[in-house]
DNA sequence: CACTCGCGTTCCATTCAACGGCATCGTGCC
DNA sequence: GGCACGATGCCGTTGAATGGAACGCGAGTG
């Protein structure tokens, strides 16, 4: 008190030029989670977001805070239930399902399986709704998950009837066939569209990890534009696709139509 | 040109002490979204939020930017799907939902209406899934949205099992009847709370705008605590107590068990 | 028992990103 | 044309955001 040295020249308290909006990171905290890691204790969020910690948990009290993060007894954060309830306020994702549900339950009545929803972001497929029968088949995706474009029927749909220029893009990378990882040919995925466009239907089978048959059919939007994919998802030996296509093209016009869709064929 | 006056000491720039952390402001700008209004233009957005313009368009940016928000071509901002994928990942929402679902289709099949899904936040019942058939009478409520604990069913049980401090600040509010805002009397509700946890169910009738009756269970998690509310709600000369009430039950007690709880009946 | 390690939390001096009033442009309406 | 409204760009100022250091704590280890 009398005497006190404090020789030290601490330089405590830089403020290092990083700049990153605050916004971008906090939604950076957000994005730390995923379907593998729905819970995360403070060192793990600041580590997947690239954030220090001291930093991370002030974000962190602020979002939770507001509500779009919750904090268990164990001291790990989740994502609050805050959060899902604006969020389920996206219209591609709330409107839509509200208009799909019903005939997407009409669906999974009679197959007794699988029913997805799904809408295009960028170059995937994100499953926006999953309907599926007690004894239905494990399947691989989850709500909320995102699919490939390529190797499932929903996504064939949606890259079928997506622009030109957003084809192009997607068909010009190397694509694998999920999950074997066998390459597909650009020529043969092509033709694939074709095919899907002028049926109005994509047919895709899978053989691991165990033999299934995915029918998939597209939903327009009131301005007749591609909005969704809808799909039915059966082991093979059940397939009868000669039943299941007008079903699920059915279901697919009705909630085009329902939409708002002058033209729920597409053409 | 040549000689510009500029004699106004014009203060521009100050930045007046409006001490909101940004991040709490870019949530109050997802929270001006609501059901009524899922699409917003700038200057709304800016109101709702109480942000000025010009800094509601910056952050706006930087959400949208990230995809937490989307822009329409008409310029109205909406949620984005973005958002709503990391927000299906909060636990007291997908994960519980995934569990329920199938169950939840099987009530709806056999009783051909609305099956309700709830948990509690706070003082209000906040709906997770709603199953609706086609021809189902119509509902007040939707998902993501909010139900108050004292007049639907749903609500009553999560009020029943809810901490007894939460009951009591609860009780302690005037509370009124909805939609019809007839005042509840407080010894009326703790008798029909009692009620509730003896028999495990809560039975609730509503006449307006059309008469029915909502029959609702528990659902407990992994540590016996109560997590949700599963219900029906069918239409009154439809109801059948006697038969609604086991199945519901029995449909609670299996989500339960399958959430890993011990004493699925809650005591 | 001492030591280490990892995690969560608090503290704080520095500074740059966030701030919002203003100007401008575009558009629809009377 | 005049007006109202919405959207966007600009920019001088400043306080909110920053992250390293320090601390407490419990678990695992030698």
């Amino acid at each position: 008190m009398t005497d006190v040295p404090s020789p030290a020249p601490r330089v405590r308290g830089r403020r290092p030029p990083q700049g990153d909006p605050v916004v971008d990171r906090a939604l950076a905290l957000l994005a730390a989670f995923d379907a593998a890691r729905p819970a995360l204790t403070l060192g793990e969020l600041a580590r997947r977001s690239g954030i220090p910690t001291s930093s991370a948990l002030r974000l962190a009290g602020r979002l939770q805070a507001w509500g779009a993060l919750e904090r268990g007894a164990d001291g790990r954060f989740t994502v609050g239930l805050r959060l899902w309830e604006v969020a389920s306020l996206a219209p591609r994702a709330r409107g839509l399902r509200q208009v799909a549900m019903p005939y997407m339950g009409d669906l999974e009545e009679v197959t007794r399986q699988h029913v997805l929803l799904a809408v295009r972001e960028g170059g995937d497929a994100v499953l926006v709704e999953r309907l599926s029968a007690h004894a239905a088949t494990p399947v691989l995706y989850q709500v909320g998950g995102r699919l490939p474009l390529h190797s499932t029927g929903v996504g064939l749909v949606l890259l079928a009837y997506a622009d030109p220029d957003v084809q192009q893009e997607y068909l010009a990378r190397p694509l694998l066939h999920e999950p074997e990882r066998v390459p597909v040919s650009e020529a043969a995925l092509r033709r694939t569209l074709a095919d899907v466009r002028r049926e109005g239907l994509a047919h895709f089978r899978r053989k691991v990890p165990n033999p299934l048959v995915s029918v998939a059919a597209p939903v327009f939007d009131a301005q007749d534009r591609p909005a969704a994919a809808l799909s039915v998802v059966v082991p093979e030996e059940r397939a009868d696709a000669r039943l299941l296509g007008p079903a699920v093209r059915t279901a697919a016009r009705a909630i085009s139509r329902e939409l708002g869709a002058r033209r729920p064929l597409g053409r």
